[in-house]
DNA sequence: ACCCAGCCCTGGGCGC
DNA sequence: TGCGCCCAGGGCTGGG
């Protein structure tokens, strides 16, 4: 599941794969992943033409630079990029193709058809949903203790759906808050307005660390997720707690545990955060 | 204003 | 072998 460090990794090896080249056509085989109000047909016409300048990237949305436009698309669940050779056969999951001019293909694959793609004037983008959504992310000049102890100390929520939350922390999904939380030695179902202000600055510290080590390793490769050139991120065999239920925690040697907060799956360390 | 359940999807794992 | 069921989960929507 693509958090910050895995659609950083996936952008570094899209930059390198699709910059300076030209779209000449698009192909969607599932409507549903393209959110534009204009229509699919619409969508395609405004791509033709239009090469690829930079590739950026603001929480978990990856920010495609074109001629005038920019492609934004969130990966969600199991969303991948790759760029083929047109001969090669696409597979069932591969739900739009970008044919490029020289010979090659940018295509889009998503066995759960969760991802999204929105298409903005150049400009536009960030003052329109989703990315109005997108708040800062842990190692950003603006997510400072005092803006983090407003969001969360004010809030009767749990701080493990605060910190899913991308309007008051970007990046962040289920494996990295629960890294971080017991980075922090925070239990995920604490009140926001139970958090002292120490607390908050471990879990900053803790989210930027995490995100940031997990950005060197390529991030984590978990059940099917690879990135755009099919290598796999290796982050996920220093894991210190997801998916770690029933071996010993690191810090303490007693089991981690695994809980629901939220409807999501938590894993925690019943001795160590508190 | 806030919060949560339900929804979108499919493949893998499980019990029978 | 195959069926039905549940689970994984980010973000949006609708209801309380």
């Amino acid at each position: 599941m693509p958090e910050l460090p895995e659609v950083e990794t996936a952008r570094r090896t899209l930059e390198q794969l699709v910059v300076g080249k030209t779209i000449e056509d698009v192909t969607v085989r599932w409507h549903k992943i393209i959110k534009f109000d204009e229509g699919v047909e619409s969508f395609i016409n405004r791509l033709k033409g239009q090469t690829f300048r930079s590739i950026g990237r603001k929480g978990k949305f990856l920010l495609f630079y074109l001629d005038g436009d920019v492609l934004v698309s969130h990966l969600r669940m199991e969303g991948k990029f790759s760029v083929k050779p047109e001969t090669e056969p696409s597979d069932k999951h591969t739900h739009v193709i970008f044919q490029l001019t020289n010979g090659e293909q940018l295509r889009y694959n998503d066995v759960r058809k969760f991802g999204t793609m929105h298409l903005f004037t150049e400009g536009q983008e960030n003052d329109t949903p989703p990315l109005t959504l997108v708040g800062p992310e842990p190692f950003d000049e603006a997510f400072t203790l005092d803006y983090f102890k407003d969001k969360v100390q004010r809030s009767s929520r749990m701080i493990k759906n605060i910190l899913l939350d991308q309007t008051v922390v970007a990046g962040l999904g289920n494996i990295y808050v629960d890294e971080t939380l017991f980075k922090a030695g925070v239990h995920p179902e604490r009140r926001g307005s139970s958090m002292e202000d120490m607390e908050l600055v471990r879990i900053q510290q803790a989210a930027a660390e995490t995100l940031l080590e997990a950005v060197e390793k390529g991030g984590s490769t978990i059940r099917s997720y690879v990135n755009s050139q099919g290598k796999i991120g290796t982050f996920q065999q220093q894991l210190l707690v997801y998916g770690q239920n029933g071996t010993p925690c690191p810090n303490c040697g007693r089991e981690i545990s695994k809980i629901k907060v939220g409807g999501r799956g938590t894993h925690i360390c019943t001795s160590c955060q508190k």
